[in-house]
DNA sequence: AAGCGGACCAACCGCTGGTGT
DNA sequence: TACACCAGCGGTTGGTCCGCT
């Protein structure tokens, strides 16, 4: 049940007026707040990830006051705080990719994030529910004929919560378990004559089938990084096999890719100049280990991450201006007031013109790297600094929100709203 | 202008697995 | 070893915007 208050904002309801949805509360019996995030709910989970780093997110609300769960704070910082965001429609190459990552790693999306810098999940699994829905509706296979997906019988445990009502639709015929094709197969692109296997198959055929992960199938110790699935000649790793059904960008693209990098990065480095920024230094990933993917990498793949930034910064030569020059802090779009005319419905920045130029370069050169994908994106230097930044803050009372700002923030006169400095911010732990 | 439906997006929910005690 | 806590993942829902009729 969802009371509103005065602001139109919800909060939990449940009994003795809390709910803690994960259990994992600690609350206190704090009404915990449900809805959209305002700006000053955002600048206090921003202020602490500042001081205190990520994770512990449950503490957030013990030591701030923010009516918002754990879990919450955790998404809204992943998801639309946390440095180097990329927002704004994908690329075709974004595309592209995540339709290749999907034939691959099925609905793996925190892994599908992790090779698309800037992304996250929830934007990649939101883009590809509206592409099923879209490439249905419109007759059309889910996957390009020239990427197969890399199919493997998934009975395993995914989709034990689901409610299958919102996938029969893109099951019209049932996959049998060997079948390497798309489990999301559409009537006009299903080849594969429909083995009936019983009811409870037909049953279960009607939801995804994808393979379990390329990384369960390898002799890599479960300690070890899981090995990043084959990709695209122009994304692959030039250790790892290659992918033979697929060619998506051209070496020619590529490289004028990197050869434009620069100028892409500056471009984007040059966009943080507003003032709506606010300096944060990177957490050096050779001193802490990020809590996100925690599960995945090993202390090894994290200093071989480290080590390669190098490179990537000292190929990108991201030194051309702004604040990444010359130190360890990096801008971001703070708070953004700025109502984009592209899309009304959030707060963007005034450069809210994403620029995705640099992102085959980059993703190129960090693809090239085999643990890349189990650092968070932010972490990395290669100027992926999300100048797109969306914060979807409720318009109301924005005027009562921005004195909360400037108490919070200890705004003084003399900075720009919004502006504050991270050179303080410890490691993140 | 109003209604409708699709697209998009943010956020919530339930669950799993890792970690510490 | 068992348990509790926590972070994270994937599925789902609900709200808003926008184009079409």
């Amino acid at each position: 049940m969802l009371l509103g208050n005065s602001n139109g904002e919800q909060l939990e309801s449940g009994v003795g007026g809390l709910n803690v949805s994960d259990g994992s509360g600690g609350e206190g019996g704090v009404q915990l707040k449900k809805g959209p995030w305002t700006a000053a709910e955002d600048a206090i989970l921003t202020e602490y990830v500042r001081k205190h780093g990520e994770g512990n997110w449950n503490a957030v609300q013990r030591n701030t006051g923010l009516a918002r769960c754990g879990k919450s704070c955790r998404l809204r910082w992943a998801n639309h705080l946390r440095p180097n965001l990329k927002k704004g429609t994908f690329s075709p190459e974004e595309e592209r990719l995540i339709v290749e990552l999907h034939a691959q790693l099925g609905n793996k999306w925190a892994r599908m994030a992790a090779q698309l810098p800037g992304r996250t999940d929830n934007e990649i699994k939101n883009y590809w529910n509206t592409r099923v829905k879209r490439r249905h509706r419109q007759g059309l296979p889910l996957y390009p004929p020239e990427i197969q997906p890399q199919h493997q019988h998934q009975h395993q445990h995914q989709n034990h919560q689901q409610s299958s009502h919102s996938h029969h639709s893109y099951h019209s015929q049932p996959s049998t378990p060997t079948t390497p094709t798309s489990s999301f197969s559409f009537p006009i692109a299903a080849t594969t004559p429909t083995t009936p296997t019983g009811g409870h198959h037909q049953h279960h055929s009607l939801h995804h089938h994808f393979p379990p992960p390329c990384y369960s199938r390898s002799p890599t110790p479960s300690s070890l990084p899981p090995t990043p699935p084959p990709l695209s000649p122009g994304l692959r790793s030039p250790h790892q096999p290659a992918f033979p059904t697929l060619t998506l960008f051209d070496t020619n693209t590529n490289t004028n890719a990197n050869n434009n990098s620069n100028a892409a990065n500056s471009s984007v480095m040059s966009s943080n100049n507003i003032s709506n920024t606010f300096n944060m230094p990177r957490t050096p990933p050779l001193l802490q280990n990020p809590p996100r993917f925690k599960r995945f990498h090993s202390d090894t793949s994290i200093n071989t991450f480290a080590a390669n930034q190098n490179d990537i910064n000292n190929n990108n030569n991201i030194n051309s201006s702004s604040s990444f020059q010359g130190s360890n802090n990096f801008s971001m779009p703070f708070l953004p007031f700025f109502r984009s005319p592209s899309s009304p419905s959030l707060l963007t920045s005034p450069t809210s013109n994403c620029n995705t130029s640099a992102f085959p370069s980059a993703t190129t050169k960090l693809l090239s790297h085999p643990s890349f994908s189990f650092v968070p994106e932010w972490y990395n230097d290669s100027g992926e600094a999300s100048n797109c930044q969306s914060s979807v803050v409720t318009d109301d009372n924005l005027g009562l929100e921005l004195q909360q700002l400037a108490s919070i923030l200890h705004v003084d006169s003399t900075t720009a709203p919004g502006s504050c400095s991270y050179d303080n911010l410890p490691g993140i732990c």
